[in-house]
RNA sequence: GGGGCUGUAGCUCAGCUGGUUAGAGUGCCGGACUGUCACUCCGGAGGUCGCGGGUUCGAGCCCCGUCAGCCCCGCCA
């Protein structure tokens, strides 16, 4: 890090450099005038420093620049590294065994007054995030942000070496790319050479690299960068990075085995090791034991299914819908007897936010049985259930459809009492044998789970055509701590067979040419079987930097409302801008 | 597209039932101070109460609209 004007970094030094001259570079963080003698903490991206200066030691000259300097301030010092007194040591400071007596100083960045405070104390409080996103260059300087940064460009590394090693090859594909009529809204991009005709920004390079396959290039990844125009959230971004990669002549498990690799191998840089492989739980398991296709392992709770207890004594609305071919569900909450009713309430307010009718519930005691739940449900499916005193039982009634995210929303709030045990604080699992297509909810058409090049289970080719909705897919899923990290499968090799999945998805002949020719006219020159993943990079810095948020661990995000506050885009253009594109915008 | 929360000094916030001149901490400016590390002490400046409209004798506060930020639903193959 030495460079011509530097021969340390401020917040690289340490008792082992006592004695030595150096010259260092960096922002004022704060400065403490004391009259005659002025401590300043410089900041660079290693640490803070203190350095002080002191009529004697320092030249006049740089006295008067100290007495001077404002937080911000970019500041070159010179001086030698002195040991501090054992009373007068910082333990908060990595740097705080030593500091550097200032001999000459100049400023070389004068700086005015931040908008936002970058140097906080103790307890006070964040600027606004808009504030923040607003002034970025000032957030950015603020040490959890840099650490933040900097743990994301190590994973970065770690994925390219680990991907390296693997024998995967690191190949780019185009930015400016063809729209896809399926899947999220596309950016477009017009082209100011053909008229009337566009780009799309990718939203993920998956024809490019089933395409790569296809030309013989074995093992690709990438740090792709991909679009999608939809809203956002705490978790999702306009424009985000995935490590996306690809393998010929695989199976899941293949996959599976170098995702895992990966996911060690980042941990790993994090300071976390975790056993590997991950347990594996089928799509219809995790909805069964879960309620959802992203469970998370590190708590029990696990969904149990009561309806076969059901006696004469359980209330109408229940034995109607077990009768009707629905089910009671349910969870039952250690230590959740001493729930509060304004807990319940609560319980009871996620179940119906997930379309839940309403949420049955029984607190086990010495005495027995207790709560609305023993009217619902009958005394003989709780005696049944037999149970420990201490808990609570949670359950709704209904179709799977209703029970399954009512219940998965019921848990997760059950998961954060007080008093739950988490069984280990890294849990990944694989989803495997997801559904091949889903139903639309307004129209009712059978649409890809994942994306209509993903092969249907070797087993299930019998029911594409008689029973599409129960034909499962190659498709998997990486899960941690109830977080989707990623998804992949196995793809469609065989023309016919991608034909067929497109007329089930109702996509004749000459509407798949033109969308994508390119990829069967490949599928039709000699593939490889193949499949692949893609992992949610921004997610994973995010969890592993332990950040609230994904704009915590991009240096330029967007807002919610899809604009970039520090740069101010999107703006208007000229009006010969548009006219060289072909453009007029209309209301 | 829909719902919720927030918007008062550079920053973080308080502001009662609608009532006189809108406050605090911090930062900033000036002064004092030779071992501080959120330095301390003294003094000072600093306000389009997001914006527009309405109700009222009177609006930071009530009503309508709008903008921005955040969270959520829809959406995200």
């Amino acid at each position: 890090m030495a460079t011509a004007l530097r021969t340390h970094l401020c917040g690289s030094l340490r008792e082992a450099h006592v004695g030595e001259r150096v010259r260092v570079g960096g922002w004022v963080h704060r400065a403490r005038n004391l009259g005659g003698l002025v401590f300043v903490d410089l900041r660079d991206r290693a640490g803070l420093l203190q350095v002080s200066f002191a009529p004697g030691t320092a030249t006049p000259e740089a006295l008067a620049v100290a007495e001077r300097l404002g937080p911000e301030t970019v500041v070159l010092v010179e001086g030698e590294v002195v040991a501090r007194p054992p009373e007068g040591r910082n333990p908060e400071l990595e740097t705080g065994a030593i500091e550097l007596r200032a001999v000459s100083a100049r400023v070389v960045g004068p700086a005015v007054t931040p908008a936002i405070p970058v140097a906080r104390g103790k307890g006070e409080k964040l600027a606004a995030e808009e504030l923040r996103l607003k002034h970025r260059i000032l957030d950015l300087r603020r040490p959890e942000l840099q650490a933040n940064l900097i743990m994301r460009h190590r994973l970065l590394q770690r994925t390219r070496s680990t991907m390296s090693g693997l024998g995967f090859l690191e190949i780019e594909t185009p930015i400016l790319t063809k729209p896809t009529p399926e899947g999220a809204r596309d950016f477009l991009v017009p082209s100011r050479m053909h008229k009337g005709e566009f780009f799309a920004l990718p939203q993920s390079p998956q024809i490019y690299k089933q395409l790569l396959m296809v030309a013989g290039y074995d093992r690709y990844f990438q740090v792709a960068r991909c679009f999608r125009d939809e809203d956002l959230r705490a978790d999702r971004q306009l424009e985000f990075t995935q490590i996306d990669l690809e393998a010929s002549f695989v199976s899941a498990d293949d996959v599976q085995a170098v995702v895992e690799t990966i996911l060690v191998a980042l941990w790993d840089e994090a300071g976390h090791a975790i056993p590997s492989p991950f347990p594996r739980l089928t799509w219809r398991e995790a909805m069964e034991r879960f309620g959802v296709d992203k469970p998370d392992l590190r708590y029990g709770l696990e969904i149990e299914d009561l309806s076969a207890y059901i006696g004469s004594d359980a209330a109408p609305f229940v034995s109607d819908a077990v009768s009707g071919g629905g089910r009671v569900r349910g969870i039952r909450v250690p230590l959740g007897a001493e729930a509060s009713r304004k807990e319940i309430d609560a319980f009871t307010g996620v179940a119906k936010d997930a379309k839940a009718g309403g949420l049955i519930w029984a607190k086990r005691t010495e005495a027995g049985w207790e709560g609305q739940g023993v009217k619902a449900i009958g005394a003989t499916a709780l005696a049944a259930l037999g149970g420990a005193p201490g808990e609570l039982l949670l359950a709704v009634v209904g179709a799977d459809a209703v029970t399954s995210p009512a219940l998965h929303a019921v848990r997760s709030l059950a998961v954060k009492r007080p008093g739950i045990p988490q069984r280990l604080a890294h849990a990944f699992c694989w989803v495997v044998d997801f559904p091949l297509f889903e139903r639309d909810t307004e129209s009712g058409q059978h649409v890809p789970a994942h994306h209509p090049f993903t092969s249907p289970h070797a087993d299930d080719f019998e029911f594409l055509e008689r029973d599409p909705g129960r034909c499962r897919a190659q498709h998997y899923d990486a899960v941690y701590n109830g977080n989707e990290l990623g998804s992949g499968s196995i793809r469609i090799t065989d023309p016919a067979v991608q034909g067929l999945i497109f007329r089930l998805l109702g996509i004749d002949p000459e509407d798949q040419q033109r969308r994508f020719g390119f990829l069967l006219d490949g599928l039709a020159a000699g593939a490889p079987p193949h499949g692949g993943f893609a992992l949610g990079f921004d997610r994973i810095a995010m969890l592993l930097a332990g950040a609230p948020s994904l704009r915590d661990v991009i240096a330029f995000p967007k807002t919610t409302a899809a604009r970039a506050l520090f740069e101010g885009a999107p703006t208007p253009v000229k009006a010969g801008d548009l006219q060289a594109l072909h453009l007029t915008i209309t209301d």
